[in-house]
DNA sequence: GTCTATAAGGGGATAGAC
DNA sequence: GTCTATCCCCTTATAGAC
């Protein structure tokens, strides 16, 4: 739904797309992710970006009417995968298993995704100037949600006594932190370790420790 | 030791400064703080940090050479700040309370000086260019060391077995969460709320139970 | 020390040929 | 659908008067 395909006429239906618009626009989110990514969205230029994508200034400007919409449709197009690990968080599951499955998935997130970690992180980080009604709206109204179901989880004894919602703030900076501060961990650990495995057991033993009675 | 002072044609002598040249300078250092902070090196102009700083912006380039010679001077002159809350850390202390000293020093620099953590974030994210060899030198060296003093106490049993570098990580990604995502955490509390009560009893808390036998 | 004016180049976006 | 050429604004930095 994020993309609006070619800008002003669209050779065919709205709906339908040719397997060349298809593959462009599919290529051209890679690069835009790669892109921004790193640089955010002032930094990044639509040199960079057509040209990681193997195509021209103007040809991306087919796909998109401007930069801002590139970023916009990116940012659309990912949301609902940032959002979809907490969604799975089930009320009806073992609590400490349930928690510890969604710090895994996170992990996993930025382990395998990190670009768009950064790009999330990047938007953050500026104020978040165009996802701030997703955040107080869709992410909030979430959070709530989850959060109640730790609070009775709580309550019932099932786990120990914890603030809800700082608790997945701190599986939130735990787990992208290691995406989004990659640069600082490799400057530590060492250019060629994996800290991976080693997060993954650490946080494991966190929350074990801090959650089970 | 950061700033150059007048760029070409030092008016005095280059020990010593007038007045009026400490007050600019700290007038710009201030100002260029929150520009860069929240825009990132690129999306940052001499425009911006001119009227931010109350001048123009020649005269802006008259104290620094370039936009590049002031964000440089910043981050030199913020380093020491960063790893002095780490450096403090005793290793003849009680091992627990210097751990959540720790926590508490980090988590209040957040508070204090949100604009400093949010302009390191920034850096680390796009890759560290300007401040890599830090990381990798006096920082990595730093953690390092105080690695060391964590896994003995774990080896004496003042604390429960963690993997010491990845403690450091979580205390840091946990305590600048709250300045670096701002935006989200206020997204999800509410404007209004003040998180810092609640983060620094959830994050003692944490710390006391993944720590203490 | 501070200003106005301006040079020089980068970067987003469009025109129009193919 | 894709390209070359180009427009024009924004931004960094300098020149030179006061």
């Amino acid at each position: 739904m994020a993309q609006d395909g070619p800008a002003k006429k669209q050779p065919k239906t709205r709906t339908t797309q040719t397997r060349i618009q298809r593959k462009n626009t599919a290529v051209l989110f890679d690069a835009a992710l790669a892109v921004f990514s790193t640089h955010g969205f002032r930094g990044a230029t639509l040199d960079q970006i057509a040209s990681a994508a193997g195509m021209s200034k103007p040809n991306v400007l087919y796909y998109f009417r401007s930069k801002e919409a590139i970023h916009t449709a990116l940012l659309e197009k990912l949301i609902e995968t940032w959002l979809d690990p907490l969604r799975a968080l089930d009320e009806n599951g073992e609590p400490l298993d349930e928690i510890l499955a969604y710090v895994r998935r996170k992990l996993s997130i930025s382990r395998d995704h990190p670009r768009e970690s950064r790009l999330f992180a990047n938007e953050i980080l500026q104020g978040a100037p165009r996802i701030r009604s997703v955040l107080s709206g869709e992410l909030k109204q979430l959070v709530d949600e989850k959060a109640a179901v730790i609070q009775r989880w709580s309550d019932a004894g099932k786990i120990r006594d914890v603030d809800p919602v700082h608790l997945i703030f701190s599986i939130w900076s735990l787990t992208q932190h290691y995406a989004d501060f990659d640069a600082q961990v490799h400057a530590v650990l060492g250019e060629e370790t994996d800290p991976y495995p080693a997060a993954q057991h650490y946080l494991e033993s966190l929350f074990t420790r801090m959650l089970s009675h």
